[in-house]
DNA sequence: GACTAGTCCTACAACGTTGTAGAAGAGACT
DNA sequence: AGTCTCTTCTACAACGTTGTAGGACTAGTC
């Protein structure tokens, strides 16, 4: 039972630098410095074809255990790894799935991002992110970049364009929709309950006594998008309450960060408007109010509340802990990607687009007096 | 000049399911499922061979403008893509770094990985993004799993694996150490200045008056780790300054969350330990301590002046605002993008493993009276 | 008008894997 | 013994791209 006078079948065709050379005892320590080992080597070793050992890779059922166990062995000894390119060339698939999005920086999508990466997970597929910056021109390139070829398939966030561009939308790969600046389109939707969300929000803070509620962050003119959708909700509790809506208490902030949130407050404040409680349309707004009115000296809760929309992290730690609308992130990190995973494993299934509104829930915390 | 009588050279090796079916008039209305177009089909619409279409994609310099011309309209009209996994097979290269940490819902975390894929783009090529969990054997799993065939390298920053686990940074890809739980290894590694960060920190609260101040955040026994090294900061500059060391001043919090630094503060409270200032060794910490102090009504930083590290986004926007040491996140993740392209690149040259701290700076703001 | 030196293009053979087809042998049933 | 089925394995040909080698021109040189 020697190696050397094995029936070497399928050799002929692999390297022949794994010829040894003829009893020069070769420097050991010069690690051979790149040559990744392939199935090739390792069939030679195992003494099998090297289908057998796809085979073996691949969970093929009838495998003589003994064969198996030397092909196991093989791939041990040499530190086999398939290679991913080969891979997914034969197969026509490449196990991972984009995700563009804005920034990493704004917790909202990072938190996504973490969801996302888990809901992959479960798919065993890796994930590419890829950065638009919020830059409109960068939200088409990721529809076309050539890096659409690394991936089987595209969760896409865009905050930029607009319903006019629902047509970029038509691309020939796997295509799910995240957020809402664009609805209708041709491909899958995943977003959250904004509408609904917003007018829990708001009715919450009727609940609590609120009359005068500020809202932080519309965009002027905007029709879809999470600004106007918002509004729209706060804009219903209003009238289900019979509160009148007061145009001064509707403050613009074009980019939702804390500084904008802070600043659209200060102008507020500065302007004497009377006001009982602030929604900021997501958390980064309500702490930048948060954080201006400790700064005027407004206590909250008690002469003014304040609520956010997102549930980001932050929330749940600021001082005082903010109250907001927790949108389901998991719900639509798993939603989208299963959603993105269907269309990768059965393109022949032409089923219409879907479209998720994901379950939101009122998170009360100190800031409404909760 | 119809296309049907052309002499389609290179075309009796293209997939043969482009032939139509026989006459029978097929509902144009089936979009075709998902043949991407190949090279081959745009060379037989552009009368050229399959390698001078690839020729005009990589920029040959040798062909004529008309071709060139024909070429690129036949791309145009057909939509073709490069195929990137029958590149990356062909050339040997993926064009995609990994980067592994613990969690992106981690703001530091997050703002790093921002900044890698800011750097990455500089270099041409994306990131595939790997959580760890912060999870030891997960920590292991990423340097040896198989997706590290789908990149060309590694950016690694592990959280919990530990000096002795040393070995297992001997990889044979391209892998370059983020972060400082292990020293001396065989790869670069890139880092940021911990120990004179925490001195400086430490030295800036006491130029601020505090003399008994309290550290948040420590490993008991840890020797390497961003723990050790801060404390060790913090000890060198309370020994510079002729401050005896008191022992109940340094408190444990094995997770660095807003949360944990919440309760070691309140825990450090309850003890009735006096202390004039608090230093987080992180923001999240240091966050966390800030909102503790508020509750239980200590004026910040009139009573108590507390610091943090990292300079995450939050730190800017907190109540009050928080003194941090800003440690070169930007500088940290150029260099260590740098450093894996030029290992990817050049993989002969066989230099020795390089070490980086960054640059860092401390920013002062309202929690240490600004 | 033969040589050389480009220029422009093509054919072929890889890269490392997996699907298809089928061969060889073992066992089970006529 | 002959047929059939199942198990276990192998050979071959792709997947779509690019490096190598070289062929057929054109233009310049002596």
């Amino acid at each position: 039972m020697t190696d050397a006078d094995a029936p070497r079948s399928d050799v002929h065709d692999g390297p022949e630098a794994d010829e040894a050379p003829p009893a020069s005892a070769h420097a050991p320590l010069t690690r051979r410095p790149r040559a990744a080992v392939t199935m090739h080597e390792v069939a030679a070793r195992a003494r099998v074809s090297i289908k057998t050992v796809s085979n073996v890779i691949n969970g093929y059922p009838h495998i003589r255990p003994a064969t198996k166990e030397r092909v196991e062995k093989a791939i041990q000894d040499l530190g086999y790894k398939v290679n991913a390119s080969a891979r997914n060339l034969r197969r026509g698939r490449a196990g991972v799935i984009g995700l563009a999005l804005p920034e990493l920086a704004l917790p909202y999508f990072a938190e996504l991002a973490d969801e996302v990466m888990k809901a992959a997970e479960r798919h065993g597929v890796s994930v590419l992110i890829e950065h638009t910056g919020a830059q409109r021109s960068r939200e088409f390139d990721v529809l076309r970049s050539d890096r659409r070829s690394l991936t089987d398939g595209l969760l896409f966030s865009p905050l930029e364009m607009a319903q006019d561009d629902v047509g970029a939308l038509t691309v020939d790969y796997p295509l799910v929709l995240l957020g809402e600046r664009i609805f209708g389109g041709p491909v899958d939707h995943v977003t959250m309950a904004n509408v609904e969300g917003a007018r829990a929000a708001t009715a919450h803070l009727i609940e609590r006594g609120a009359r005068r509620i500020a809202v932080v962050g519309s965009h002027e003119g905007e029709v879809v998008g999470s600004a106007a959708l918002r509004l729209n909700g706060y804009l219903q509790a209003l009238n289900e309450a019979g509160i009148p809506m007061d145009p001064e208490l509707i403050r613009e902030a074009g980019l939702w960060h804390r500084s904008t949130g802070a600043e659209a407050t200060r102008r507020m404040l500065d302007d004497g408007v009377a006001f009982d409680a602030v929604f900021g349309l997501n958390d980064a707004l309500a702490l930048g109010a948060l954080h201006e009115l400790h700064q005027r000296h407004v206590d909250v809760p008690g002469q003014v509340k304040v609520i956010g929309f997102d549930d980001i992290e932050d929330a749940a730690y600021s001082t005082p802990t903010l109250s907001t609308i927790s949108p389901g992130k998991q719900q639509i990190a798993r939603t989208a990607v299963d959603f993105l995973m269907e269309r990768i494993s059965t393109p022949e299934l032409l089923l219409g687009p879907r479209y998720v509104e994901a379950e939101f829930s009122v998170v009360a915390r100190e800031s409404t007096g909760g």
